[in-house]
DNA sequence: ATAATAGTCCGCCAGG
DNA sequence: GGCCTGGCGGACTATT
């Protein structure tokens, strides 16, 4: 089974902690082992005014495939040399290494985002390409994938991240589960802004959400941005802005996005074709499939089928 | 793989 | 004046 260990530094972020803990953290769901520790065992200080006792230090990390760095204060606090060392020799052996809101400045310390893309919190993202030029921090997104270092955007953005490695591993089906269990919407890509304008729906009317729920009944059919902002009532002009604000994407971006992560559930439950599933995810040619998925996944829809069919199991 | 076409996005602006 | 709306042009993107 896959083993996500969380580091928690001194004066962790206990929400950053948690967030793994619950995505990961259900054995019986036979998917991950979640394990937390520290930089030794027994006492971390939160930054809220309380603090939790971990069994196990850094030694943990060694058995780890993926580990995940909670966010901590001050983030000028550089890690201890023992923890640079212990994350650079599980990367080095091979493990996936992330982190949470401000995680990513001991990651940082570590050299591993060197050369990379990278994400903070957002009030912290200046300080970070500050004090590591060499790291290309992107404070638009709420998650960045690079494959074996992944960093998230603040605290709650862990929660997009944790969904997304799941959603690598186990592909969508699962991402989804456990999104529902943990009751949290089952994707924000990592793209979308960690500003999104309006993130409580108003007051006075849903928003569009009808309009997106309406369209997510017919991504099988061709469907026109023109559509929707009909189905909504609006002009198409008004739309737009109002989809944006809502969803920090264009109307068609969102429904490619869709349209890819329906073609992936097809792709893991279905031995329907390629063929077919583009067009049963609204893509009017295979090749039109292909260049979506690549671009959302960095594979082939063929590749993906293999990774959860073959061996995945219920 | 490329080019032609159709559709989308967004700043700007006027109108309610 | 402040706000929302939607039409338009031209850049950009998707599709075939």
């Amino acid at each position: 089974m896959h083993r996500v260990v969380a580091l928690a530094l001194p004066h962790v972020v206990a929400f950053d902690l948690s967030v793994p803990a619950q995505v990961f953290g259900r054995p019986d769901e036979g998917l991950y082992a979640f394990e937390a520790c520290g930089v030794r065992a027994g006492r971390v200080p939160t930054t809220t005014g309380f603090s939790l006792h971990v069994e196990r230090g850094l030694e943990a990390l060694a058995e780890a495939d993926t580990v995940l760095v909670a966010g901590f204060a001050p983030v000028s606090t550089p890690p201890p040399t023992a923890v640079v060392a212990a994350l650079r020799a599980a990367h080095a052996r091979g493990a996936r290494i992330g982190s949470i809101c401000t995680g990513a400045f001991a990651l940082a310390h570590t050299g591993l985002l060197d050369g990379r893309r990278a994400t903070t919190h957002w009030a912290y993202a200046e300080r970070l390409a500050e004090r590591h030029p060499a790291v290309e921090v992107d404070a638009r997104v709420l998650y960045i994938d690079e494959d074996d270092v992944v960093t998230s955007a603040g605290v709650a953005a862990g929660i997009d991240l944790c969904l997304h490695l799941v959603r690598r591993d186990h592909g969508v089906e699962a991402a989804n589960a456990i999104a529902r269990r943990i009751v949290v919407a089952p994707h924000r890509d990592g793209g979308q802004a960690q500003f999104v304008e309006a993130p409580l729906p108003s007051p006075d009317a849903r928003g569009l959400a009808p309009t997106r729920a309406w369209a997510l009944t017919r991504l099988h059919e061709p469907l026109t941005v023109a559509a929707m902002a009909r189905h909504a009532g609006f002009g198409e002009r008004t739309f737009a802005r109002r989809f944006r604000a809502e969803t920090a994407t264009t109307p068609l971006q969102w429904l490619l996005r869709q349209r890819v992560l329906h073609a992936r559930r097809l792709l893991e439950a279905t031995d329907l074709p390629v063929e077919d599933v583009a067009g049963q995810a609204g893509f009017g040619t295979a090749t039109s499939l292909r260049s979506h998925f690549r671009r959302a996944t960095a594979t082939t829809p063929l590749a993906y089928r293999r990774t959860f069919r073959g061996s995945a199991a219920a």
